[in-house]
DNA sequence: CCCTGTATACTTACATACAAGTGGTAATGA
DNA sequence: TCATTACCACTTGTATGTAAGTATACAGGG
């Protein structure tokens, strides 16, 4: 529980930048799967009270980030392997349909955006940055999808990755894995300057099913940030 | 506001309990777009403290079915043409991705079950029963994601669904529509008998966007519950 | 008549107090 | 030594109080 000491509070409402905070905290495992958090500590730490943090638990728990259990405690849900399935399949299926359309609609600028993109993508390899790479990745899904003209597929997307990027934020130092994404991005890229909604959402598929192919390994190295005995209950 | 007399508290939490009032009576139209609700009222005409109150509206914010402006009022959103084309781009990706899936895993059983499905739709049609129809509709589309073992892709499609769902309780007392729809739900099934995902997904895709050529009738029968010069502000 | 400034009655955002329930722990008895 | 029981510290759920901001109605001056 190092919160208010690594991460400092972003502008906008205070239940806001509580919800924010705690989000990329679970998200980055400095708050780590299982780990009970508590709502007076937190409210201690961040120095506010337990009303705008309630708020921010009540958004996480929809997304099922942490998991409210009444008069015992909140904890940091664990990663499970159906869970990230869920999540694998709602981000494939809003992407694929998105980059359809997208091949169909991408113009000379949308293409050179995302040449450039992939560009800045190949600086940050070179450079071993995971972070910064995360957040290119990011923004060359979250481009597709602007063009397709249904942004709002991207949202939902990520909003749904939920235990996804956690995985995906373990799973960034393996060999050769940035380079691989960046001849991936390419390939979907290719697709789209030659207008075929075919191809891309080919390409596309194949590459967004890259991040579970970690997953095993992950399993084996993190146990017990994992819980698959026990289907998710409504 | 007619919430506490027409409308019984389902069991669970109070805030859960609060929050699922508010959205079908938002869905309902109970709640008309553009109709301001205070959070005071509420409490009052529900018998809680403002707090779960707070909570359910949180969700709702989320959702995107209220909109809320500090310190000037809590207000249920107006329909976007551009949220129900984003709901509708949601749902089909989903559902169609989940269907193809269904059509290559359904065994007897499955197909039996959404023939039994099926033949209740069809009584229902009988008796121009709108309300029981829109629950046995779900109830069809959730099996086939439960089918494709991807049920989390209904409830992403669900929560999306949003203003969605709101156009179509305000479309269905339309000539034919009931039995359209169950002449479209055969073909889906029929289409899953046969293990076709193709056949199966363009089937679905033509029955989900049977709810969207509504929608310029309804602009027009309800000027006012449609909100479209500005756009949704993040 | 019109415009402007002010008081007021609302609203949500946040803080805090109280209630109800849980699990661990230590004391007690066999 | 072990089982049992009562207690206690802690949790979340709910209620209520305080602060700050907005729109509106209204009075007063031009």
């Amino acid at each position: 529980m190092r919160i208010s000491h690594s991460r400092r509070l972003e502008p906008g409402s205070t239940s806001r930048r509580v919800y924010s905070s705690l989000r990329e905290a679970i998200i980055a495992g400095e708050l780590e799967p299982g780990q009970r958090i508590s709502e007076n500590e937190l409210a201690e730490r961040l120095s506010v009270s337990r009303t705008p943090i309630r708020e921010a638990l009540t958004l996480l728990r929809d997304e099922r980030f942490v998991q409210v259990v009444p008069q015992l405690g909140t904890f940091v849900t664990r990663i499970s392997s159906a869970a990230v399935a869920d999540a694998q399949f709602v981000r494939e299926a809003l992407e694929c349909a998105a980059v359809r359309v997208a091949a169909e609609r991408a113009d000379r600028n949308d293409i050179a955006a995302l040449e450039g993109l992939i560009r800045r993508q190949e600086e940050v390899v070179a450079e071993t940055n995971y972070e910064r790479f995360a957040l290119l990745d990011d923004e060359f899904h979250a481009a597709i999808c602007e063009i397709s003209g249904r942004g709002f597929a991207w949202e939902v997307a990520q909003r749904a990755k939920g235990h996804l990027s956690r995985v995906r934020r373990l799973s960034l130092p393996q060999p050769n894995y940035l380079s691989t994404m960046v001849v991936e991005h390419h390939a979907v890229l290719d697709a789209l300057r030659r207008g075929s909604p075919d191809d891309a959402e080919a390409a596309l598929r194949h590459h967004l099913r890259m991040v579970l192919s970690a997953v095993p390994a992950l399993r084996d190295e993190h146990p017990d940030y994992f819980e698959d005995e026990e289907e998710r209950s409504a």
